[in-house]
DNA sequence: ATTTCAAATCTACAAGTGTAAACTAAGAAA
DNA sequence: TTTCTTAGTTTACACTTGTAGATTTGAAAT
């Protein structure tokens, strides 16, 4: 059964991928990781894990005095779902055109272009080999 | 020079779409293409114009008792930051990733496919050349 | 056993969003 | 000209998010 993933807020994922970096992992860990580069306050990444934990996107077991962080959520469901949402959202559903956007807009290097057209090529033999 | 573009709900997106599909266009033609589909009360659609042209993503032309809406936003503007926001937010930059997650995770025509291969063989054309 | 320290929890507050009712004003109808 | 419609404007309210101070509590130190 596929469960509902919790939405995660933009700061709230900043925090998620470094608890799915590093399983598990102490707040501290959490704080240092993130204070600095993001310029936030500590108290303001306690906020962040706290609902993390209420939304269920992550869950902990005690060490001590505090606690230890795992995630619940996988990465690979939430980008899953948030690849599909962002397509559904900007594309209306045509993957062919996000696809061609990014390619286009984005630069790749010629080893990048390579390895997505074997990619392609396997795609296609697939396809054509299960119509 | 860039201009900002404002930051728009989901919501308002959807009014957008209409708006940059026929331009200009009144309240009543949006409320009409939206109500059901969405199933969005027409005062909630109201609500989304005024806050879109209070961001200012689209202005207005008075005709008559109503007005006729019109982007000021385009929809390519828009499309290129949401783009390399997402982008960013989920991958980090990597667009190889990125392409290479939907590549994977979604359905691709035959002709989807090719097409794709062949904008890749000119990008690779292009970045050999200027190299 | 008592004090201390800090991790975790609680409280706070403004801005943004989804949702929509109430109100106003200016054409349209009579 | 007066009244009626209704497009547009104002107001409302709960929930989420970014941001962080205040409080509690339980382990650590003495």
């Amino acid at each position: 059964m596929k469960k509902n993933i919790p939405s995660i807020s933009d700061s709230e994922l900043q925090v998620m991928k470094l608890i799915w970096k590093k399983n598990p992992i102490t707040s501290d860990e959490i704080i240092n990781g993130l204070s600095e580069k993001m310029s936030w306050n500590p108290q303001t990444i306690k906020t962040f894990i706290t609902r993390l934990v209420k939304k269920k996107a992550i869950s902990y077991n005690r060490l001590g005095r505090n606690y230890l962080y795992y995630p619940v959520v996988t990465q690979k469901e939430y980008l899953k779902v948030e690849n599909k949402s962002f397509l559904q959202k900007i594309y209306d559903g045509a993957v062919d055109r996000l696809v061609y956007n990014f390619i286009e807009q984005e630069d790749l290097s010629e080893e990048d272009i390579n390895k997505l057209q074997k990619m392609l090529d396997n795609k296609k033999k697939d396809s054509t080999k299960n119509k």
